[in-house]
DNA sequence: TTAGCTGCAAATTATTTGCATTCCG
DNA sequence: CGGAATGCAAATAATTTGCAGCTAA
């Protein structure tokens, strides 16, 4: 996956933001780890071999700000830190995280079906909703076979 | 609501675990707290007239204990801390969260919709899906009539 | 009695912030 | 040039842990 430069440079100049390569590298680990949920920190050691002079402390501002620009989307694992991956660049950004109890792994499930269920909560409260996140618990296929969940 | 103390001693005894003071007055805190997201601060604060004499810790360690029965759901909003609330009794524990990005109210929305999206998603993968938590983001009613979203 | 609890203080971990310096536009 | 952005180190904030003294079963 690679990074629209044109659109970025035109999102950017709207918030008067700057481009800078500490900025354009970070997004790049995104886009080489796609399907990946990274905190600041493994940003931050992913860069390491690239651009060894990146703070950790640039890492976490632009997460910040790149979520702000929704080029990324922060999801919570409940693991105590942050993690981040590439918004999809349109609308269809509905996938949800599929999170093993036992062995941890989280695996990725796209579907659209909670369109249906969005456009319910929205028929029936006055809460305009812009964006969803959904986390389904349980038990991989891996770790059912070996324990018998 | 109120806690089934029988039922606590039952679970409990199970795990072997204490039924000590201080985590019957933590509980009590959530049972006298419905509909609300209470971080280990809050409970903390919260516990402060009652029971002065309880430390932080111990409400910590409570709160991670009783989400390992089931007591508890714990929820992350990304406002850096944990906050949890009573699970519901019995298996109808589905009700989603609408946050609003505007004044970051947290409000309930009880449904069970998303059944048919679990059961979709047990069909199509080998996982086994014990729990989900579904957040929706947008705008609630009071920020969209103040600010026109 | 005794394994599990508790409170307290100290230690960790993730994230934020102040500031002098550097750099994009 | 000038306001933003950066790196570093120090500061916060949430959560965890070690330990000696308690207490439920």
């Amino acid at each position: 996956m690679s990074i629209d430069m044109v659109e970025l440079r035109r999102r950017f100049r709207e918030k008067q933001y700057k481009v800078t390569p500490q900025r354009q590298k970070i997004l790049e680990v995104f886009a080489d780890h796609p399907e990946e949920h990274l905190s600041a920190e493994d940003v931050y050691s992913l860069l390491r071999s690239t651009a060894p002079d990146i703070g950790l402390a640039t890492v976490y501002r632009t997460l910040e700000m790149l979520e702000g620009l929704a080029f990324l989307h922060r999801i919570e694992f409940g693991d105590g830190k942050s993690r981040y991956e590439l918004a999809a660049g349109d609308s269809s950004h509905s996938h949800h995280h599929l999170i093993c109890l036992s062995c941890g792994t989280v695996t990725e499930f796209g579907d659209d079906l909670l369109e249906t269920l969005e456009s319910f909560v929205s028929r029936t409260t006055d809460f305009q909703i812009t964006d969803h996140q959904v986390k389904f618990y349980g038990y991989c296929g891996e770790c059912r076979k070996k324990s018998g969940h």
